[in-house]
DNA sequence: TTATTTTTGTTGCAATTACAACATATCCTC
DNA sequence: GAGGATATGTTGTAATTGCAACAAAAATAA
């Protein structure tokens, strides 16, 4: 009875959007737009990679042994596969990173940071953290980024 | 004496990126690409144009006589001018909208929707409303919704 | 007026991204 | 363990985007 009910205010909810709804999804798209542009910007100005190479240095870095499986790196960057193959095509000749064999699945190599990756990652971490400032965090207080935080993390899970 | 201090108070926050603002960033960031990439999936699996059709039949459908300058468009869409001239060849070509001349400048066109334009985006508008609505907005209270347009907004202007 | 600068928009070309088809390895079922 | 299904990555090709150079009109200055 109450499981009817509630399925059909699920679904009412599900097909509507609000006035303040499209304003925050326009406010959305345009926010990440706006920043991101200009924080590209920032890295290109000093002849720095781009900020998708940052996400791949930091995600390895941080991750045992310096190193993920292709499926899992694309999956934390949210990337398609086809986009990582080519990302990691460009760092690898760079010597940013390398292919290691995984030896627990041999359908495809793991990708490992190298020393210079770790060094590009340090060079590159002051442009990019003052360009965030800059382009973003600086706009909110303490207060309004932990909200902000928690809030736009419920975006990236997949549609139930 | 107290601009001072608050200079480099000012300058201070802005090279500073707190957990809590690298978290929110990371958040726009991966928020933004996940939600964008359902929607889009939305419409291509509804066999309609990309969201940025959208985005600009609903500009200029807002907009005084149903035209714009493409300066004025790119401004809004917050687009690289060059990125705008071959989005509109392609709806152009497609007949959703019209270069038309301004009478006042001669430098360039207005772009003008047209009634195949203003179909369209009617067209479109249930299976962007499903998708805003199950990859993003139904996931926030109305509350939550508002706040974050407010904030969200912020970001769009150009860095001081 | 004439020259110079700024604004507005387009285009050639290179880099990136998207999609579909493919290749190979692992898993699962019988 | 044989066969088919699933998971993981890569690659060919097309579409899109980014950048720098260019073209033309308008604004500004001399």
């Amino acid at each position: 009875m109450f499981g009817g009910i509630a399925t059909i205010c699920y679904d009412f909810a599900m097909t509507t959007l609000t006035k303040d709804g499209e304003k925050a999804w326009v406010g959305l798209m345009l926010a990440s737009r706006a920043a991101l542009s200009r924080v590209e910007a920032s890295l290109k100005r000093a002849s720095l990679p781009p900020l998708s190479w940052y996400d791949v240095l930091l995600e390895l870095g941080r991750a045992e042994g310096g190193r993920l499986r292709h499926k899992d790196l694309a999956a934390r960057m949210l990337l398609e596969k086809y986009n990582l193959t080519r990302l990691i095509d460009r760092m690898a000749a760079d010597g940013a990173v390398v292919r290691v064999q995984d030896e627990a699945d041999y359908r495809g190599a793991a990708i490992q940071i190298t020393p210079e990756g770790r060094a590009l990652r340090e060079k590159m971490w002051p442009v990019y953290r003052d360009a965030v400032a800059a382009s973003f965090s600086a706009r909110f207080t303490d207060g309004e980024l932990a909200m902000l935080a928690g809030l736009l993390q419920r975006v990236r899970r997949p549609n139930s």
